[in-house]
DNA sequence: TTGTAGGCGTTATCAT
DNA sequence: ATGATAACGCCTACAA
């Protein structure tokens, strides 16, 4: 009614509303043991009639835990992330903390400056899907944290205390691999991108799939950014080759764009003229004419395990734990015999 | 050097080091005028050897802005949103603000939920890309907020000083379904979902383009939930039909996902059998086979306008605005003349 | 130009 | 079981 705006009431405005004193409401409202239940239910009512809401930035200055974890990933605007990280703000949000995002943009300098941000505002752990997570500083940056860290997929850092939560890339890569061979596929080209864990793991399982085959199989790996640029310019060479390989293998989902670009231009067709496997996407490949084989990771998933590590971390500061996650591979008819072509 | 962990030092521990007092130091680092040079070097040093970061929550305790913004969105698997959402955070990144962000599954309860919360955090801006903007109990949380509010692509609750950033999906829709007409097609489906403002303005050009066609041409709207589910269901109603109409408009990334599973499990041909008009997603669809048509909005520059118009509005406080942002429609083989079927 | 002191809202320690 | 009071780290009148 009051064209006043009253300031959001604090504690001591319970207190006095309801008669008490200040430090008796904060044991009452945070459920301290030695409250009679007759202040209690006083309390809580006074609470109520004022519509008060603690003041988390004071609790946190106070307790030096804010109920707040850091997030750091390399690109957000990559469903894949994006799904991690909906899956981690869920589980924290369930469990009553907050989510500070941040987006390093495929940048080493922006993960550390981020980090750096994040402990400015007192985060109580880290879940990171960083841009290089071998880069010299960072070691020494997560050293000063004093706080539990969770890395996505990624290799730790020599010499630091970390848990994380990594995929099986090698088992889903390796069933591709075979699944290829064994539809009589002697060449296999392997496109990857960047220096983390993911391109590694990828290129280590589709080379030995190949060399274990032996009968003069083999494996040509080009490697490079993660980008769609680079998947078209890897996939061109692949195809523009005499003899050109007849199956390729595309390490991620901006790869699979630029290579379904450069087959697309060449007006071949998949799973006839050429094989072809993707990773990680989950969205353009399933409905694809034809349907896109492919290996893939559950995003969503790593963000729960991630968000469930950290916060049994947080509650009882424990070892450093690994979670490994499985990788499914889905045939799909873009996999075919080798043609004629 | 020492197995002891400094605490983090203060800005109490910088005076000390500098041998003067906490307000001068204060005074110093926060870039006031009346500071010697020589003390202000004096303080910078101590500052850097002590590896002095301020404690941002002390800072917004004191000075009631926290240097975050509250970013609420409906569904942050959805790419589209995921896009805005890197939008925003990095143009809040530049300008030295952190983002803390909540998904709310589609649930306009969460939709209060985590804006209560975020209040609870000081923050000093909001962008809500909510689920249910038009619910009752919203306009009132909403005036409690007393900061900036920046709505993405949702009409605005009565009597809410708000500002908000649109697309003009109008012009986008219209042009999609002149397209149509032109081919020839005479009825038009649409596929819409949800209640929110991007199926009303749809529904609205698409109903108005066609009338104006006039000649017995009429549009068929399929209304439910926003879900892959609706749209494989009303795309398999529209087909079984008879006559069915030979064009359809999906309204959205999940519908436009249905429509293609309804369409692919009738083995029907796209731009041949029926005509195909999809919204908002960028991945799926151009990269189809056939390229789909698209009405598309650039869902990372309504997360830039938005951050702008924030970080605006939180620096002088003034009337609230719109800024209204085209969508483009891409012309592509999903659209051909209907056929004979 | 610099120092002193009070308080932002909360919790924790100590009395009572 | 409850109350008074001192921090947490910082900023900002005001005094010097």
């Amino acid at each position: 009614v009051s064209g006043q705006r009253a300031p959001r009431s604090n504690i001591r405005a319970v207190a006095e509303h309801a008669g008490v004193a200040m430090s008796t409401v904060s044991r009452a409202l945070n459920g301290h043991v030695d409250v009679s239940p007759a202040m209690r239910e006083r309390i809580d009512s006074a609470a109520r009639e004022l519509g008060y809401r603690p003041n988390i930035l004071a609790q946190g200055l106070r307790t030096r835990r804010t109920r707040s974890v850091g997030i750091t990933v390399s690109d957000l605007s990559d469903p894949a992330l994006a799904a991690a990280v909906a899956g981690a703000e869920r589980q924290l949000r369930r469990a009553g903390y907050s989510v500070l995002l941040t987006s390093s943009e495929r940048a080493a300098e922006l993960d550390r400056e981020n980090i750096r941000l994040l402990m400015q505002r007192s985060v109580d752990g880290f879940i990171l899907g960083l841009s290089d997570a071998q880069h010299p500083a960072l070691a020494d940056l997560l050293r000063e944290a004093e706080v539990p860290i969770v890395l996505l997929d990624h290799d730790v850092p020599a010499g630091l205390a970390v848990s994380r939560v990594v995929f099986d890339h090698h088992a889903g890569m390796t069933r591709a691999a075979r699944h290829l061979l064994a539809l009589g596929h002697r060449e296999i080209a392997l496109i990857v991108g960047g220096r983390a864990r993911p391109a590694r793991e990828r290129r280590l399982a589709v080379t030995s799939a190949v060399d274990e085959a032996g009968g003069g199989c083999h494996c040509v790996v080009y490697d490079g950014s993660f980008s769609v640029a680079h998947g078209e310019r890897s996939a061109g060479r692949i195809l523009d080759r005499t003899p050109q390989a007849s199956a390729i293998i595309a390490g991620g989902t901006l790869l699979l764009r630029g290579a379904l670009r450069a087959i697309r231009a060449r007006g071949l067709r998949l799973g006839v003229d050429v094989s072809l496997v993707g990773c990680d996407d989950v969205l353009v490949a399933d409905l694809h004419t034809p349907p896109i084989a492919l290996v893939y990771p559950d995003m969503r998933s790593i963000g729960l395990a991630a968000a469930d590590l950290l916060l049994e971390q947080m509650l009882t500061p424990a070892a450093c734990r690994q979670i490994s996650l499985p990788t499914r591979f889905s045939r799909r008819p873009s996999c075919g015999p080798p043609g004629s072509r």
